[in-house]
DNA sequence: CGGGTGTTTGACCGTTGTCAAAGCGAGTGG
DNA sequence: CCACTCGCTTTGACAACGGTCAAACACCCG
């Protein structure tokens, strides 16, 4: 089978206008999942897809549901560095490493596609810009890091949670779901892992945007009642 | 122009095992720079080498000199996310986007080789593996930032300018340079902005440290009087 | 129904941020 | 050569944000 022009053709490693928009470029990743008939595997909620240290056997490409990714310390510290869902792949960070750097558990029923590393070079010559694409996802994955590691190092508490809401109701948007209707998967904990807060600071911080009324908080049902005004809290002085 | 044999020939994008120590990877691109006879740059202390929003013009890889790499909000906060020294590489996170996300200022007279973008297709024709090599300086990197998330947001003012002396003495040793006679390149602002912390408490962090004898203090000059002791400090509870 | 997990709220405390002032060093110009 | 300035650093006093500890509550699931 000869190559097929599934990514645009493009010269250079800079050539990644065809995935200028993340959202836009996961679904190309999907439409070549489904051309390729890439192995399906279902994860339970709370089950581990892949573990720190562990021999890197694939990339997964996150089809349906929500994981949580975490590192460790030698000593026992943790730390949430994200959550992922449809669209997202998970295991980016291994490239080029032995093993997986990071944990990914299942936040809820979910669904990856496996791209297993014997298999990338295939996909490689049968999807021109493969390649650039995953280096344009890598990158991506950098600037969001840095982009979070700004929020967690100069926001306070209740904007640190507010940035959150407003990122996962982005996504959301982009999947095509209510952007004012969140589901969280997470627990308080977690979710205050990642922001670098106390469960209890999480939980204070909602309960003081329900109380402005610019949020509800029913559980783990969000409602974002004024956008705008969430998003003017980002920018006053904290 | 059919597809050529111009990487390793590795049945998988995993094959970087060439790449296996990040230090060693470095000084394999600075031979390829010295064939290539690459383009070199000076760059004055406190000269800007990119900043966020300009068009990506290239790679640089840091030949001397140290710099500093910031992010920022649309209403003005600041993030360092990182300083960068010989062996590193810099714009890699513009990589499929079309400018830089990142600013690059050197905290000191600097020389960089200069990796256009027109050129990287030429040089990964030329340097088989250096497309995978890329990529595992991209992982490279996203680890690097994960493991600083998880020090930030696990550790005490203390431990956390702990956390940062032992990494520049474990960068300064790959360098071959002394681990325990560090030179602080960077003002207490920019390292607490990079941890995190008020300046203030960097210099009480410091302070405190010195007067534990774990290290000794002389303005941008720090020695590490007892790095065990300094290691053991990190694991015991904040 | 009962246990367990996750959430909420309160009270209190401590680390770190904030504000202020003085000290220090390097570079500059008189 | 000295005085001056400017940027950076250090230290102190105080405040506050968020952490810690504790208890009660809600919900889910067996």
């Amino acid at each position: 089978m000869s190559a097929m022009p599934v990514f645009a053709n493009e010269p250079s490693l800079r050539a990644t206008a065809v995935v200028q928009s993340p959202e836009r470029a996961q679904f190309d990743i999907e439409a070549l999942g489904n051309r390729l008939r890439l192995f399906r595997r279902r994860v339970r909620a709370g089950e581990q897809l892949f573990r720190p240290g562990q021999p890197m056997h694939a990339l997964y490409l996150v089809h349906a549901g929500y994981f949580k990714l975490s590192v460790n310390s030698a000593d026992g510290r943790e730390k949430v560095t994200g959550f992922r869902m449809r669209g997202d792949l998970l295991g980016l960070d291994a490239l080029g490493a032995e093993s997986y750097g990071a944990e990914a558990v299942a936040l809820d029923t979910s669904e990856v596609w496996v791209l297993p590393c014997a298999q990338l070079d295939d996909i490689a010559t049968r999807a021109p810009g493969f390649r650039e694409h995953i280096t344009a996802m890598l990158a991506h994955e950098i600037r969001r890091d840095w982009s979070w590691m700004l929020s967690i190092g100069t926001l306070s508490a209740d904007q640190r949670v507010v940035a959150f809401l407003l990122d996962l109701s982005d996504r959301q948007r982009a999947l095509g779901f209510s952007p004012s209707q969140l589901m969280l998967r997470m627990t308080r904990a977690e979710l205050g892992n990642f922001l670098s807060l106390q469960l209890e600071t999480v939980t204070r911080a909602l309960s003081r945007l329900a109380q402005a009324a610019l949020i509800s908080v029913d559980r783990r049902e969000v409602r974002l009642l004024d956008p705008g005004a969430l998003r003017d809290s980002l920018g006053t002085a904290c």
